[in-house]
DNA sequence: CTGAAAGCGCTAACAG
DNA sequence: CTGTTAGCGCTTTCAG
């Protein structure tokens, strides 16, 4: 802890009481001092090398200029986007987020809730779709100010802000309807996930519409090793029962090369693979991987920005953002393959 | 800012004085309570839900709690494991961090700086490489405790955790020598940044000593775009001059696959590529990555304790621990080709 | 326009 | 073992 120089110290060397320099200082309230001590006091700051105490100051005025940032896992490469986002607007304004990974489990998000709430925060901006509805009840009856992102939440008391997940699964499914595929895999991810469940309800929908075979299977979780073991116990009860496979993010398309590979099964000579998210470096996979890009970077800033409304009493913003996505075709995804 | 209930509500419904409250509540002074009084108003106070104002204590105590972390930019991949290592030893020490992005401005960094000071920050993990000898000390002039992740430190007051840089590139040019490599060109990133100096120096010398023929050139970020710029001028220049090339980092690397295949040229057929850092991903990459592995989760962990047990005060901790790295191999490099 | 005083919620002497 | 007192550094009435 630093803060050498205190606005006492200030107001002893401008001849001046502490609340005369806390008036000087702060933009709102030098107005109610004379052009002339506000100049003078700012100087001597500037030369003592004042700078204040954050802390402080939110103690005095119940707010600590910090925001809690809740996501399931950082190493997850659509989340370092989110939070970047989220960071830029925040910054901006004043703010400073703490940023906790939960692992997806509850008791740990639970703990997280605690610590930061002890921590005073302003705020939430919460990213894991794991959050139960109990939780969320736990935090909107602690009259927490919060928004949602990347999740479903309907019937929820928070706004949102999410990626048009039904319109991406859409546009990946005429996709390969115009590719010729009939008979689409989706491997999903768990339901509990609402990003999961929103995913595969758009499958079912958009594939009725399309005329499209499906089957469906789900994995315990959206990583590449779920989405691997998944897909190889797929391979083995139902060999070439289908021609494409959309998977429910980019990771568990990336287990499904795995899976592929293992089985001597290439994309898209022998299935189509289509991911979801257009995480960084997808592009660079082999083969590269067509996916649905959504904006995670401008979700960030979205949720922040609402938060901050929320926070600071604004206009009453909208309850619930949808940002557009878009299909980028790329290798994995081919004509069906001729037998 | 929540904390419905406060000490004082507690020793009100307790009838007894808040400093009794406060030493039963905290686990080094309960001792000074008698247990009946500890247990009784333990109780009353879960009853109340009681809960901690970290800030008010941190205002006191003079110790906010809260680290300050300093990375380059999130959304570079070997970041993410660092601050989740650092986390997990903060988290279980009761601390939290505040990572902020300098996007390897200096001026950012020093607004950073600021803001996470005014915050009172208890402290700083630094991995910025781009760090300047100015800001340094500036930190240390501040009386700032800190640590170093991921960049050298040499002749810089503040203890250090590193990678074993120069082993790294010592195992990755053995491994090229022993395929026949006899031409080796090194992508280097710029040298402001301290892991490229470090690694550029480490490949001209063990060159040297393996008796290696080398040329040099140099990406002016550690991107993938600017190795790909980089890599393109010198395939333009030089056609076939080297048969390997040894990137500074992974991103590098990717940029080099890119300029290959922009060229006609395919890895490891016709020129071997290695990387640095074995980031996420990097096994998926067409062909996979070649690489040597750095620990940067325990880059993080180890950071964090040396940084806490400054802070604590406890026994004087090393000044500089170097992490092993090892060579991880896989398609992207091969035999010499035979012309 | 400026000063005095109070107090945010907590811990830490200092007494008893 | 417990209560009293005094602030940490800041903002905000309330006077004047």
């Amino acid at each position: 802890m630093r803060s050498r120089v205190t606005l006492a110290d200030v107001a002893k060397r401008a001849g001046v009481n502490v609340s005369t320099v806390s008036r000087s200082l702060n933009q709102e309230t030098a107005g109610q001092v004379s052009k002339a001590t506000v100049k003078k006091i700012r100087k001597i700051a500037d030369e003592m090398q004042y700078s204040p105490n954050t802390v402080a100051r939110g103690l005095r005025t119940r707010k600590s200029m910090t925001i809690g940032v809740i996501v399931p896992d950082l190493t997850n490469p659509i989340f370092p986007p989110i939070v970047r986002g989220v960071d830029s607007v925040l910054f901006s304004r004043g703010y400073s987020a703490l940023v906790v990974n939960t692992d997806n489990s509850a008791e740990i998000e639970n703990a997280l809730f605690d610590s930061l709430m002890e921590r005073q925060v302003d705020g939430l901006i919460i990213a894991t779709g794991h959050t139960e509805r109990s939780m969320i009840a736990k935090y909107h009856n602690q009259g927490v100010k919060a928004v949602l992102v990347n999740r479903e939440a309907s019937g929820v008391p928070f706004p949102s802000v999410i990626g048009d997940d039904a319109a991406g699964i859409a546009a990946a499914l005429e996709h390969l309807a115009a590719l010729g595929h009939k008979k689409v895999l989706h491997l999903a991810g768990p339901t509990v996930l609402s990003t999961a469940s929103v995913r595969s309800i758009a499958f079912t929908n958009t594939a009725k519409r399309l005329g499209l075979t499906t089957k469906i299977i789900k994995a315990t979780a959206l990583s590449v090793s779920a989405g691997e073991i998944a897909m190889n116990k797929f391979l083995e009860a139902n060999p070439k029962s289908v021609t494409a496979v959309l998977a429910g993010n980019d990771l568990l398309a990336l287990g499904v090369f795995h899976a592929l590979r293992k089985h001597g099964l290439r994309a898209p000579q022998d299935i189509s693979v289509i991911g979801f998210n257009n995480m960084p470096f997808s592009e660079d996979f082999s083969p590269s991987l067509t996916t649905v890009s959504a904006p995670h970077f401008e979700m960030g800033v979205e949720s922040a920005r609402l938060l901050i409304n929320q926070i600071e009493g604004k206009v009453t913003s909208p309850r619930k953002i949808t940002l557009p996505v878009t299909l980028v075709v790329r290798e994995s995804s081919g004509p069906v393959p001729k037998r």
